[in-house]
DNA sequence: TTCCTTTTTTGACAATTGTCAAAAGAAAGA
DNA sequence: TCTTTCTTTTGACAATTGTCAAAAAAGGAA
């Protein structure tokens, strides 16, 4: 729960009341690698803090291909978003990677919160703008970039995703193909 | 000032009091044709609410080129988002399309409408979350669907950007050269 | 209207990326 | 260790998209 406590005071600090009522309402939750957090079809209903392992949100798409759009790992948030926001089935599958630890928190509990302690919802937004602006970045380079700068963006922002998932996922993530990455790679 | 608070009630109610000190720190901005809000370089201090009028974000590449990614209409919440967050000079130009009537807020007043209405601070969250929503599937269709079903996507979920924005500058959205823009419009 | 500017379309060709199939390599379990 | 399975690479070819240049069309101003 260090971790946890460690990575939010470095979004925005909050009053040792509200942490001492956050961590009562977190649930520590183990999960072996290659299980599902959240299953397409179903309401995601927490919000969690991973503080040890990988996992990674995909889709099946039309043609029956998984779609990874998005890795966690540690210190990362981890939700289905668009489920758990709108209270909706959602289409997205959160798989672990790794043997994952992670904290959980019900969206009943953490809007309790948000009603208790202003800072804690605070903190929330301030997170939330932190990701915009990380998926912000992400779009960009998307519709701007060769699948070529992409990569070697990804090399340099975020090397370790490298060692720790395997090729055709990080062309998924990429939006190229398994084929071109290699040879995108064995170029460089 | 209806329609924004018109808008805002849709995303969640906020108090009188709330409303009325929101008014108050509003300022009403006219904006001609073809002048900027936002210029690259500079810190963006302000949010704007877009009650009437077309804007679009955009930076210049490294190649010179115009890159539009995203544009703004009625009722749309208008900012340089990571500028304004961050407090740092951004690479975004914002410029209205057509004329243009704004409210806005700097930042140093919003923070302390957050301060002192805890339900004005929980709108921000839920509509930054919309935003975010929002984002997440611009994302998803750049990194998965081909040209084509990009417009055809735009085509069905925003037609009018299609009657109010140069051919070129909906090619730049779409990550798409014009001249391919062109070619599926004529293949439709 | 007429001229001038901007936007859109078209053609020819090149570059990038995808698809399918097979081979090579690496990892995991018995 | 030896299989078996999963992952990565390679080849051949096709489809998509980009670039450059020029023509056509549309819009604005005098």
């Amino acid at each position: 729960m260090n971790a946890l406590h460690h990575c939010i005071s470095q979004y925005h600090p909050i009053s040792v009341e509200a942490w001492e009522a956050l961590s009562k309402a977190l649930t520590r939750v183990e999960v072996p690698k290659n299980s599902f957090l959240v299953k397409e079809g179903m309401v995601c209903n927490k919000l969690y803090f991973l503080e040890q392992g990988c996992l990674r949100g995909y889709y099946n798409n039309l043609d029956g291909k998984e779609v990874t759009y998005w890795f966690g790992f540690e210190n990362n948030f981890i939700t289905s978003f668009y489920s758990f926001i709108s209270r909706k089935p959602g289409i997205e599958n959160i798989q672990t990677l790794e043997d994952s630890t992670l904290w959980g928190i019900s969206f009943e509990a953490l809007n309790q919160l948000f009603d208790q302690h202003h800072d804690l919802e605070r903190l929330v937004r301030i997170i939330n703008e932190q990701y915009y602006i990380r998926l912000e970045e992400r779009l960009m380079a998307m519709q701007f970039k060769t699948a070529r700068e992409r990569y070697e963006q990804l090399l340099e922002t975020s090397p370790h995703i490298l060692q720790r998932i395997p090729l055709g996922q990080i062309a998924s993530y990429l939006g190229i193909s398994q084929e071109t990455l290699s040879r995108i790679r064995s170029q460089v």
